[in-house]
RNA sequence: CGCGGGAUGGAGGAGUGGUACCUCGGGAGGCUCAUAACCUCCAGACUCCGGUUCGAAUCCGGAUUCCGCAACCA
């Protein structure tokens, strides 16, 4: 097979926060895409992360009293441990402190720098002392007070480090021009009218007697990099760079791969501008494509920790299990649209479609199957199917496998919202034609025609299993063995206590 | 006229030019392999007004109305 290898990111979530269950609607998008092309044979790289340093990660460590290596340690590992509760397949974990990521935002920054696109200038700002920030004069109230502190601003001068995003400009354009690059319509339409609408050159350090939590500057102690000069640079840092051997990652992946880099609605400057732009200066080529997508509201407000109706995906996962919260991500989340969620709307998702669905569907036919079927009757007609059989199944009869092409179309066009409702679709599908053919009841009079039907009906189940794979691995798993060993399994997903 | 996104049966959602679909809920029936499950049928919808078109939920114009655009926060 030779395929082209995939390379998928998720942005890295800020650690100020614990997670919640919009941080892992990204990631878990990311591992259902990387596990999909992993299924369809591609070697995949998929790295996501944490993004650790930065002004407000010192400030809430410093008010913590706590040494600040010691507290994004403590955040970094509640994030790692999504890996588990989410069964991620990320192949690495990048944070932002490593010293290997230090040095790759140290090299791009010298690349920049190299080709005249870094360079010192005065800026004079406001400066609100309580937030640590320069605002704009509209960002301010009528008597100059940040909206925060009410305190009035000072006039501070301070020499910064600019990059000179004006020079891209059109690059930038032409790159946003091209639909491939950014398939979510809005987001295109967005990038490409602020690309037009001019470009200004963006700070990227602090005076380390501002802010010392980055890293340092290439030949100036005085300064450290702006948060997200650094944090950018995670997507080549994950993959070895500097380092650019032929047989290395970043060759591998970037260079000679598919990148796909996946983002909220709120990164369209950062990941598609300054981004974009770092790499072109650098002269590394560009990201392929950056697919955006929206936010989860909680009963149609957004997630607000004032508003206390934040949701833990560790919650969830307790709740429900890890497959379940999966696909309630993968299936009910619009895939580039903002989305809701609720208690309520998760307990019907989980008892229609994953108790009443897929879990009652496989008991059905597999407790027909292990009551009239011996193993080899199953093993002689099921082989261990792989998507590629499943592709030959379909030329040789399109009606055997429904809607095997809007499966993989859905996929892609990122619509995994359109895979889920596929599978679910072959559920429904595979339920009415036990209905239709009835075998437990044709089994008294024509054993051989009803154990055909039984046979095709596990077959058919296994494909089930197969499209799964992305979506919830572990039920996939479990689908394959109860086929393997012609055995009902225990229920997939147990029922709710009302 | 600040910018942007919406308005689809009782509820929540799919659906970017051709029989409006899914889940929950309501009504009637069926089946007994299955987790009080599953199947069939019924009632019930594209906010309004205009335009383009043979044909519009979908494209265009207008109206009404809801949501986001300070901070915590993806």
């Amino acid at each position: 097979m030779d395929k082209k290898a995939k390379y998928i990111t998720t942005t890295l979530p800020y650690v100020n926060a614990e997670p919640h269950i919009g941080t892992v609607l990204e990631i878990a998008q990311a591992d259902c895409l990387a596990r999909y092309y992993r299924l369809m044979g591609h070697e995949v790289f998929f790295s996501t992360g944490t993004d650790e340093h930065g002004q407000k990660i010192a400030q809430k460590a410093d008010e913590l009293g706590q040494d600040r290596h010691e507290y994004v340690d403590e955040y970094a590992a509640t994030f790692e441990k999504l890996r588990e509760a989410l069964n991620l397949s990320n192949d690495a974990f990048i944070r932002t402190t490593s010293e290997d990521h230090k040095k790759a935002a140290q090299e791009i920054w010298k690349r920049c720098e190299a080709a005249g696109d870094i360079y010192k200038k005065s800026y004079t700002g406001l400066y609100c002392v309580g937030c640590e920030v320069y605002y704009k004069q509209d960002e301010l109230d009528e008597n100059n007070c940040c909206l925060i502190h009410l305190k009035p601003v000072e006039e501070v001068e301070e020499e910064n480090y600019f990059f000179r995003l004006s020079k891209y400009q059109d690059q930038l354009v032409a790159y946003l021009e091209d639909e491939s690059r950014t398939p979510t319509a809005w987001a295109r339409t967005w990038t490409l009218e602020f690309a037009k609408g001019g470009l200004e050159d963006v700070s990227i350090s602090r005076h380390v007697s501002r802010m010392d939590w980055g890293v340092p500057v290439p030949g100036d102690d005085e300064h450290v990099m702006y948060v997200w000069f650094d944090a950018l640079t995670n997507y080549i840092s994950t993959l070895g760079w500097p380092d650019e051997s032929p047989d290395g990652n970043f060759q591998k992946f970037w260079v000679d791969g598919d990148t796909l880099q996946l983002a909220g609605k709120d990164q369209m400057r950062f990941q598609s501008l300054i981004w974009q732009a770092m790499l072109l200066s650098a002269e590394l080529p560009q990201t392929d494509v950056i697919q955006y997508h929206g936010f989860i509201n909680i009963d149609g407000q957004k997630i607000s920790k004032s508003i206390g109706n934040v949701i833990s995906p560790y919650e969830v996962v307790e709740k429900y299990g890890t497959d379940a919260t999966r696909y309630f991500l993968l299936r009910h989340m619009h895939p580039t649209e903002d989305s809701d969620i609720t208690w309520a709307k998760m307990d019907e998702w989980y008892t229609a479609n994953l108790v009443n669905g897929i879990g009652n569907l496989t008991a059905r036919i597999m407790k027909m199957a292990q009551t009239h079927l011996t193993v080899e009757e199953i093993q002689s007609h099921i082989e261990s199917k792989q998507v590629d059989d499943l592709f030959e199944l379909q030329n040789d009869n399109p009606q055997s496998v429904p809607d095997l092409a809007h499966y993989t179309a859905s996929f892609s066009t990122y619509n995994l919202q359109g895979a889920s409702n596929n599978v679910w679709q072959l559920i429904g599908d595979l339920d009415q034609m036990i209905q239709d053919t009835e075998p437990f009841k044709l089994i008294k009079t024509d054993e051989a025609k009803a154990k055909e039907i039984i046979v095709t009906l596990v077959g058919k189940l296994q494909d089930v299993a197969t499209r799964l794979i992305p979506l919830m691995p572990e039920t996939a798993e479990i689908i394959y063995q109860a086929v393997r060993e012609n055995k009902k399994p225990e229920n997939l997903f147990g029922r709710l206590e009302s």
